[in-house]
DNA sequence: GCCGTTTTCGGCCCGACTGTTTTCAGTCG
């Protein structure tokens, strides 16, 4: 998402405006800093019109001013902001290079700059062999040792990693920590409890009878590569998978507290504050309190925790600082009798869970580039306990995909599936395919054999970089076809490598729910496609949702718990599921 | 640079850890 971008841009002014020594510009500087987190975790794609080009409502956003606005605009219309350039050009350091260097910051590379003449990690490295460092007051020894260690450090690059990747590190290192007898509590936190998409460390919470042993267990797990950082209660690491992992020891007492605290997302963290504070209360890592006699009310759990706040439990899916709250308070009061101002509409979800999930309807076999046979795939799914799968192959011309083109073949694929379905007890074996649609929004193969199908998914795989008027009309005009009733991963994006294609969201909605098409949630951690934000809007438009996992594999299977993570972030309940 | 039922000036979040000193500044989350 270009928020995205525009966020990296920000945080790096804010380090330039830092640089300056006066107070001012460390206020200037921790407010575009700020702006940046704003940005970076703000729900809506500034590139829709809706939100660059009205500044008024951007200055409504909590930490978006007048000047930030104003930079938004100007990247989303122009690809650059001028004050970011003009910063990064008369700065003789190369700032960004440098601060990829753990310990290093601002004012250190100020220094360096100054009284060494440092102004990139070459330079830098040359001063540190010469042993310059240690001379400087302030520095020693040991922060010279570190800049060198740590310069080889920086090279390796600190993506973000999916949450698929995620879940088997913390499986792992979960495993070994449990180990330790000392613990009493353990919970991952952050965006990987949030279930994000994609996490960029891992933060681990844990309570202990014996906090100090129980640090020195974590930093010794045997995939730590390095160590960051280690003290009382956290400790930092960094892993052989290449990934960062923090990890903080709290009270047993607090455990409810801090897990709310270090679950996050910052922004719904600081409207929860700012509901403490307008209670009378004080909240942090450490629990709720009165403001005035710093009495402690409660830190034993979050769900006690929000209800003192005359909040609903909210699930961490849903905590991005959005209208969560309001929905919680809402819900809050209506359980418990309050009377409702301004008869309100929005209520929390009863969120969809992966125990709801009786069928799969989007597969592959060996009939074009799945590894499994539709029998194999049916005792795979009556194993996770389904009623129903679609059999969907891949059919139409997408020849990397070894696709059914002609008629024998789709009789043999259609008589392989009528026969499975009859000899396999225990479970409905529906016929589907995956259609490739053209660049007309038309289906590469003959309605009058896909009408033998129980149904067919719409798939999108070529001509994907159309302009935005005429991949509307190509969908819309699938949408339309009467055999079509799931559209497969709508907007084609893949995580980190391609970005969704461009197309009018609000009027293919608007037309799949006209037609009864469902809009998929495809539930491969590479493509998680619709994501979270575009779920819930279609929700709201009336759109029936789709979680399938396009196995092409009994494994591939497994993987829908990663559309369920989707779908409970977009507000999904049962209801809003296709039904077939 | 942002914000405001004590507001348009004068405040701005904070705690843990590190490496340096010996009480603290810088960094990080």
């Amino acid at each position: 998402m270009i928020n995205d971008e525009i966020a990296d841009i920000i945080y790096k002014m804010s380090i330039y405006v830092e640089m300056n020594d006066d107070k001012s510009s460390f206020f200037q500087s921790r407010a575009l800093r700020k702006g940046a987190d704003v940005i970076s975790e703000f729900p809506y794609d500034f590139a829709l019109p809706e939100w660059h080009l009205d500044i008024d409502k951007l200055t409504k956003i909590e930490g978006i001013g007048k000047k930030i606005a104003s930079y938004i605009n100007e990247y989303v219309t122009t690809g650059k902001i001028s004050e970011y350039e003009r910063l990064k050009k008369e700065s003789p350091i190369k700032l960004e290079e440098l601060l990829h260097i753990q310990g290093l910051g601002p004012k250190k590379i100020k220094r360096l700059y100054n009284e060494l003449g440092v102004t990139d990690i070459e330079s830098l490295k040359v001063v540190a062999k010469k042993g310059l460092i240690a001379k400087l007051s302030g520095f020693g020894e040991k922060s010279q040792a570190n800049i060198l260690e740590n310069i080889e450090f920086a090279i390796v690059n600190k993506d973000r990693i999916s949450i698929a990747l995620a879940d088997n590190v913390i499986a792992d290192l979960l495993l070994y920590l449990k180990k330790d007898k000392n613990i009493i509590q353990i919970e991952p936190a952050g965006s990987y409890r949030r279930r994000k998409e994609t996490v960029g460390d891992l933060d681990i919470l844990i309570s202990s009878k014996n906090p100090e042993k129980t640090i020195k267990h974590f930093v010794s797990y045997e995939k730590v590569e390095k160590i960051l950082g280690e003290g009382k209660t956290k400790a930092s690491v960094w892993l052989k998978q290449k990934l960062q992992c923090d990890l903080r020891v709290v009270d047993n007492k607090s455990f409810g507290a801090a897990l709310q605290y270090f679950t996050g997302s910052k922004e719904h963290n600081i409207s929860i504050r700012k509901i403490a504070v307008a209670k009378g209360y004080k909240l942090s890592e450490y629990g709720l309190f009165n403001r005035n006699t710093n009495e402690l009310i409660e830190s034993k759990s979050e769900t006690v925790l929000y209800n003192k706040l005359e909040l609903s439990y909210i699930e961490p899916e849903l905590r991005i600082g959005d209208d969560e709250i309001i929905a919680a308070k809402n819900s809050y009061a209506l359980k418990n009798g309050k009377v409702l101002k301004n008869s309100p509409t929005l209520f929390l979800p009863k969120l969809v869970k992966l125990s709801d999930i009786k069928k799969d309807l989007h597969m592959h076999t060996v009939f074009s580039d799945g590894k499994n046979t539709v029998f194999e795939m049916a005792m795979a799914a009556i194993k996770l306990g389904y009623s129903k799968i679609g059999i969907s192959d891949h059919i139409g011309n997408l020849v990397i995909a070894n696709p059914i083109k002609d008629e024998n073949r789709f009789k043999k694929y259609l008589k392989t599936i009528r026969e499975a379905n009859e000899s396999i007890k225990g479970i409905e074996i529906l016929a589907s395919g995956e259609v490739e649609v053209d660049v007309n929004g038309n289906l590469e193969f003959p309605n009058e054999l896909l009408s033998q199908l129980d149904y067919v998914i719409a798939g999108i795989h070529m001509s994907t970089s159309m302009n935005k008027d005429t991949m509307t009309k190509r969908i819309i005009n699938v949408l339309k076809n009467p055999n079509v009733k799931i559209l497969a991963h709508p907007t084609g994006r893949l995580i980190g490598k391609r970005p969704p294609y461009e197309f009018d969201f609000n009027e293919v909605c608007k037309v799949a729910r006209e037609e009864g098409v469902a809009l998929e949630i495809n539930a491969h951690p590479n493509r998680l496609d619709l994501n979270s934000r575009l779920v819930r809007k279609a929700k709201d438009l009336g759109c029936k949702i789709s979680i399938n996992t396009d196995a092409h594999s009994t494994d591939g299977l497994l993987l829908m718990k990663y559309g369920i993570d989707v779908a409970r972030g977009g507000w999904i309940t049962k209801v809003d599921l296709f039904d077939l």
